[in-house]
DNA sequence: GTCTATATTGCGATAGAC
DNA sequence: GTCTATCGCAATATAGAC
């Protein structure tokens, strides 16, 4: 992009490095399942030098996190409508395709039950994930109002987000190593979504 | 999720209050993300008297996990031929009912990524979820050889299996406080699995 | 079977030298 | 920007009284 991030400019690739190996860790082991001691030593540096790039282990989540979150944010504040059949499937595809541009481990992440109770608080993320559930739910019921979502939309429509981050993690279990999903990995994911939502 | 229900008077075996509460905490929080001392705090007793009925905070876990993982254990030491539809529906269907008899915690806790790591090395389950996905997977390819598996199928049935979990998850958002899933659910839940799985 | 008290380890985080 | 050294604290787990 531009160059309006000129504080940015100094950054070295440190905090990148440190964003990659803490996103593995937490996604293997769960954020309270990993110690700063664990992503210092897989960085082969000190824990004093990651408290140099980042003032808690909860602002190293946030970093992780925030990329996915801002993608899919986008998505959602194009305020779509979610009415019918058709609408709800490009939708799904706008997501997928937005989640498909970040890094695997920022999107695995979400699984972590702790994730919520972190960042959730903090970041104000809010959720990103369970807004993407009632969108697709208010859509579903035709209404506006979360209150009056009918169960049974509200059931489909989370189980359709959940099995997208589900299948995502499947993908990458069948084919690991890949770093960025193929287009027939994005239609895949997304026909499995649309196919969870919509019977 | 809450842990009210474990609240019930009539209860004076401790063993089994205490699985049922931690299992409502390590859900909520993850397994690392809960202390003993959250899970004596929400019995109302300390630590120690915990340590009378538990050497470890893994042998909790592993108490809770032990039901489920038996259950699923069974149903796949049936050793049934998985190479059609309707004997994959027939499985599934067998796996959910299984699954819909444990306690929803003991369920729903298979999502914690430390999970695998803890309960994996030492109790043996060598991922009981992870084996679900392999023999549909077989099933699928149409071979014995696990080596020999296509990955496309390999992605379907980790798919269909973590949709699964996903599902179950998502009936107790829409429908709070059900200890027990309905017939109803059963059916969806499996309906779901078996879409998933063969598209 | 539950308590108080404690041992011990490892955690997140900080100070200050280089 | 990374290091060594350390602080304060919370974690798991144990000992022994009641």
């Amino acid at each position: 992009m531009s160059t309006e991030a000129a504080v940015d400019a100094r950054r070295t690739d440190t905090r990148e490095r440190i964003i990659a190996v803490a996103g593995g860790l937490f996604v293997e082991r769960g954020f309270a399942g990993t110690s700063i001691r664990d992503i210092s030593d897989a960085l082969g540096v000190t824990k004093a030098a990651l408290y140099y790039h980042f003032a808690s282990k909860e602002e190293i989540l946030a970093a992780i996190v925030a990329r996915p979150i801002s993608a899919i944010r986008e998505v959602v504040e194009t305020d779509p409508d979610l009415t019918s059949v058709a609408s709800r499937r490009a939708f799904i595809g706008q997501v997928v395709t937005a989640v498909a541009a970040c890094e695997p481990n920022e999107v695995a992440i979400f699984k972590d039950p702790q994730l919520k109770a972190v960042v959730g608080t903090e970041l104000e993320n809010s959720g990103v994930i369970n807004n993407l559930a009632i969108e697709l739910a208010k859509g579903l019921s035709g209404v506006d109002d979360v209150a009056t979502i009918k169960p049974e939309h509200l059931v489909r429509a989370s189980a359709a987000v959940a099995a997208g981050l589900a299948v995502i993690d499947a993908w990458h279990i069948a084919y690991p190593g890949h770093e960025k999903f193929t287009q027939e990995a994005v239609e895949y994911i997304g026909d499995t979504v649309a196919t969870v939502l919509e019977r």
